[in-house]
DNA sequence: CACCATTATTGGACAATGCATATATAGGTG
DNA sequence: CACCTATATATGCATTGTCCAATAATGGTG
């Protein structure tokens, strides 16, 4: 649901095509949104069909046509409802504590490795974070909270590192 | 596709009707992963279909009929494979910060009303999370990584907290 | 007595997403 | 020349899950 209205937010930063806008969603809000080629895709075509985008084909004699979309009057409209909208925040769903919770089912060095692949998970995943260039402050609100967002990501990250080191221990404890 | 697993696995704890087992989601797994009423009926009656479950009915004449379902011993095979298999992990989805990346088109007031709500979100969750009882300690690793569950949510609670609070006061600099 | 909640199960409609695949062109590599 | 990668868009299909409503019996509240 979220994704037409990040894909309306970065359009009304700069109109693109499906194709940009996929690398643009991977790099730059893909550590709390991802979405699938064929989604991206879709989406834009579903806000062409509502009139919340425009859709101008550029054509290109070496390449395949572009389709560059721009949000319309009404697109931003629909954006700004949105962020004014009441937040309703979906259930978690965390398929490794799934597994954890059960995990006492194996031998405890099957959880001991379940623990420690996690941790290697999130831990490429605080790098991947920590890689992604800040840009320079430039006082702006905007930019604070975009910065912020990364480091949301990486706070939770660093949390969950801490909670294995705990976890693991204690396993350690446990089985001594 | 864990939900599956999820169920099995509290069948294999102990056999249970839909009904019954949806409170048991709600309140011992809830924090890591809630269904539906009607998902939860539709997983048994999958499982039931594909012999990881079987179903016994229970007649009573005050009330419907229960259908009290056990995990088979093919049902406990599939989950030690579940959870032997190697974790992936899908992507994060926070709508929250898919938000908060564009709110900057809002008045601060909104932002910080934004973040705020947010606040009192996790604030109710964190809450919710400390009441559940904490099990007696019985040295038993099965215990100890439910427990260990519980606290991860705990901990990401608190962290998501302190960068709200964080983040409020770089808004109140941001704007000042 | 009307209404509502609880217990208990089931089914239809449908939205969101992912995977696979198709199409078309250009450029680079072995 | 065969193959792979990048550019660029699109469609079909399956899965997962939510919302809504139906069915059925009992017991409590105003």
């Amino acid at each position: 649901m979220s994704l037409r209205y990040a894909v309306l937010g970065i359009l009304s930063i700069q109109p693109m095509s499906g194709y940009e806008l996929k690398k643009v969603i991977d790099h730059s809000v893909g550590h709390f949104w991802t979405a699938d080629q064929s989604q991206v895709y879709r989406t834009l075509a579903g806000l062409v069909e509502e009139g919340l985008a425009s859709r101008r084909t550029v054509v290109q004699d070496d390449r395949p046509n572009l389709h560059v979309h721009n949000a319309t009057e009404r697109g931003l409209a629909a954006l700004d409802e949105w962020l004014a909208s009441p937040l309703r925040t979906p259930p978690t769903r965390e398929p490794f504590l799934a597994r954890l919770f059960f995990a006492d089912r194996m031998p405890t060095e099957a959880v001991r490795e379940l623990l420690e692949s996690r941790r290697r998970e999130v831990g490429e995943q605080l790098a991947a974070l920590e890689a992604i260039a800040v840009p320079p402050a430039d006082g702006g609100v905007g930019n604070m909270l975009r910065v912020a967002t990364l480091e949301n990501g990486i706070a939770h990250a660093k949390t969950e590192l801490d909670w294995l080191a705990t976890t693991l221990r204690r396993l350690d404890r446990a089985t001594a």
